[in-house]
This record gives structure tokens, C-alpha cells and sequence, in this order.
DNA sequence: ATCACTTTGTTAAAGGTTTGTCAAGTCATA
DNA sequence: TATGACTTGACAAACCTTTAACAAAGTGAT
């Protein structure tokens, strides 16, 4: 019941900490203090400290943080406990790409079925789920749990797909398609806008490029 | 001469502005004011006007903002009146699905080669690239002007090659490898991080159903 | 059991970002 | 040309995030 709503950034943190502890975990480390791991993040030992503790205390003082203990808490946190469901529509590279990627696997997230609407591509093997036609969505998402949809598909199509999506169950969009969703109230949507990402580079190539003419 | 340090919250955000002024655009849309934008976009009409005062003023009172003057001085300031030259290292799917990502190609960003160190791969043809073997990586770019590369291959393979990849005039790396890079003063990094992103997006699936259950 | 040392959790201060407000400038119309 | 509606740019206030500082609690050597 005590839900005093954690800020995004921080949890946009998270993530990063979980790689660190499992490199610590691997390399046979057991226990970290804020000011070691500060170091070998970058990050100030008071922001840690300060991020850790919105859960409640996960150290004890003289002692530091237990490094498989804390690297569980995390995890439990970011919901890795659990097991998500996924489709990937649009089969395309990044949608091929996506497929295959192991890890994914290992965070609880299992890769259900994957769809494309060019015919050519229908019954491609994708790491042992065959790509099935765009029309056999709906009736897959009625018959299958499946909580998460992956769109990597332009964004035209991407538009008009929402609905049948979360018509038929779908609870979150995770949306590399370059278009802001429209989604009901209670859908969640996690963008990844590659270009964006490419332009903020450009950005800084060329601030970085005026600040030494100058 | 005049550098006042644009935050990369601001940054952050004008890829965001050009997509829809681009839109206007297509739509035939000459004017529009913040009010008008910020209802489209879902942001406040303040945070806009905000935003683009950081680079001295493009409205005018009673008018508003011209859409093609704004896209132009906005495409200006992220820096894609520029030509920039990639290569891609890693040739796998998520290579294959940038390289033949023919958008970058419109904003200035040149697909100049493409490498990967499994045989199988090399010779395949990627929009008219042929993927090359890693052992030509550092030739082919002391032969060929080009700023940025963007990794596509595992995390250790990633940080071994930083060096070859600095050492021969690459100044930004928009890395997809699930590592921190450590690179020299002066190189620019853009981190990709897909997992991280889906790690977010368990996160809240999970919290929105804490909140239900309570 | 004590003591010097370590390190957390917490609070307060500093620093940044976002939002609200309004004077001043512009436009449209009579 | 005068007027009313509109809209920016600028400033201030509110809000949020990060950093600094330190008391309290634990560790570990003797």
C-alpha cells in the first residue's frame, strides 16, 4: 500500500546497476560499498546511496552492500521475477534481429510469435518460430497469453495495428517505429526511436566540432 | 563565440520537434503557434517556447513559428545539414537492419561499409555494401573518411576494438553493445541500450499491476 | 569489551528543469 | 488609423534531481 511512486529517472538507473552487480557477481566479488561501485560507474557514491534507498535500504553501515543480494533486489524490482510473453510484428532485419536475441530470454521474456504482412517473408524460421502472416494476429493473440507486442514496422502500419492490439489483450507496445502511438488510457509504450538517438549524436559531433573553431 | 551550453534535455527533445514540424509540413501547415504545437504533442506550450528561445528566438509575436523556417534552423542546429560517413561492425541482423535503414541515408548519415568477423558473412550484400572481414577494418579506414561507427557485436569484441577504431579518425560511436565504453577524451559515445529499455518497460507492466492489486 | 575505522541512511543545500504569468510586439479588421 | 485578439520572449515561481554532510550503526583488530 506504501507506493511513493518512484521517478522515472531513477528508475531509468536501474538497469545500468544490474549490469555492474552481475559483473561484480562473475568476477566472484561479494560485497561492494557505494564509494567503490561510484568509481567504477562514474556516478557520485550519494546518488547511489540516494537511488538504493528508495526501496528501503538494501546495506548495512560499516559493511556496504552484499553484492548477490542487492543484484536480486534489483532484479525483483524491475519485474525480471516475472515471465512476459512477446510478438514481434514486422519481420524485417531489426524484427529478425530482435527475435534472436538470447538475452532477452534469460530476463523472462519469451519471444511467442512473430508476423509480417510481406508474403515473401511468411514461414521464414526466426529461432524456431516460423513468421506467419499479419492476418493470423488476431486469432494468435486469442488463443496466446501474451502480454507485450514489439513494432518494428513503419509507422503508418504501426497506427492502425494499436487497436488490434490492445483489442485483443496486449498490455504493453514496445515501438521502434518513428511515430508517437495513440493508446488507451492504461497501455503502457515504450519508445525506442533510433533516429533520435542518431540525431543527438549528430548534435554533439557538431557542438564538438564549433567549440574547437572557436 | 557565443556558447551558453544547450542541456541534453533540450537536445533530447528536438528530434521530437522536427518529427512533427515535418509533418506539418506534409500537411501544408505555414504557421503554428506553441499552443497549437504543444496540444499536438502533449507538452506544454511553455516548455516549447523554452526550448526554442535556447537558440535566440525563431517566432514572432501575434504570428507564431513558421514550420519551414523552424524545421530548417532546428535540422541546422542537430546538425543534419552535415554529411556524415558510418561503418557498421557486426554484421549479424540488428547490422543488416541499420545498414539498409534508408531514412539515415535522407538525414545525411552515408553507409560507407560494413564488417564482421565471421567468414560465413562476409561477401553478403547489404544495399549494395558488401560485408567485409574485421582484418580490413583498419585499411579500409585509413583509405576512407569516416566519423562514425556503430557497433554491433558482443560486449567484449566492443571494447577491444575502441582502440583500433579511435586510432584511425573515428570520432563518435553509437554503440549497441550492452557495455560501458571507455574511449578517450573527445570521442562521443550514444549508448543503445535495447535491454535496458525493455528492463524499463518490466518495470512498469509490473508497478501498474501492484497499483491494480492495492 | 573496547576503540578506531568504515559506511550507510537521512537530511539539507545546491543545482537544474519545467511551468505559470505578463509586458510588449504583431496581426486582422473596421 | 485605432482597436482587440493573439502570441512570443522573458522572468519568476514551483518543482524535481543531484550532491554534500553527518549522525548513527556496524565492523574488525586487539
Amino acid at each position: 500500500m506504501e507506493t511513493k511512486e518512484i521517478s522515472q529517472a531513477v528508475i531509468g538507473r536501474l538497469p545500468r546497476y544490474l549490469r555492474y552487480l552481475g559483473d561484480l557477481k562473475d568476477e566472484g566479488v561479494e560485497r561492494i560499498s557505494s564509494q567503490e561501485l561510484s568509481e567504477r560507474m562514474n556516478v557520485t557514491a550519494s546518488q547511489i546511496r540516494q537511488d538504493f534507498n528508495n526501496f528501503g535500504g538494501f546495506g548495512q553501515q560499516g559493511y556496504g552492500y552484499n553484492v548477490a543480494y542487492l543484484y536480486d533486489e534489483i532484479s525483483k524490482i524491475l519485474g525480471l521475477d516475472h515471465k512476459y510473453h512477446f510478438v514481434i510484428i514486422g519481420a524485417g532485419n531489426l524484427g529478425k534481429a530482435l527475435g534472436n536475441y538470447l538475452n532477452f530470454e534469460r530476463r523472462g521474456f519469451i519471444f511467442e510469435g512473430i508476423f509480417d504482412k510481406n508474403p515473401d517473408l511468411v514461414g521464414q524460421d526466426v529461432r524456431g518460430v516460423k513468421v506467419m502472416a499479419i492476418e493470423e494476429l488476431e486469432h494468435f493473440l486469442k488463443e496466446n497469453p501474451v502480454e507485450i507486442a514489439v513494432l518494428t514496422i513503419p509507422k503508418t502500419s504501426a497506427v492502425d495495428l494499436v487497436n488490434v492490439l490492445v483489442d485483443n489483450g496486449i498490455q504493453a507496445i514496445w515501438n521502434f517505429a518513428h511515430v508517437d502511438l495513440d493508446v488507451p488510457e492504461g497501455i503502457l509504450v515504450e519508445n525506442v526511436h533510433l533516429s533520435d538517438s542518431l540525431m543527438k549524436l549528430s548534435y554533439n559531433i557538431n557542438r564538438r566540432k564549433a567549440e574547437k573553431e572557436s
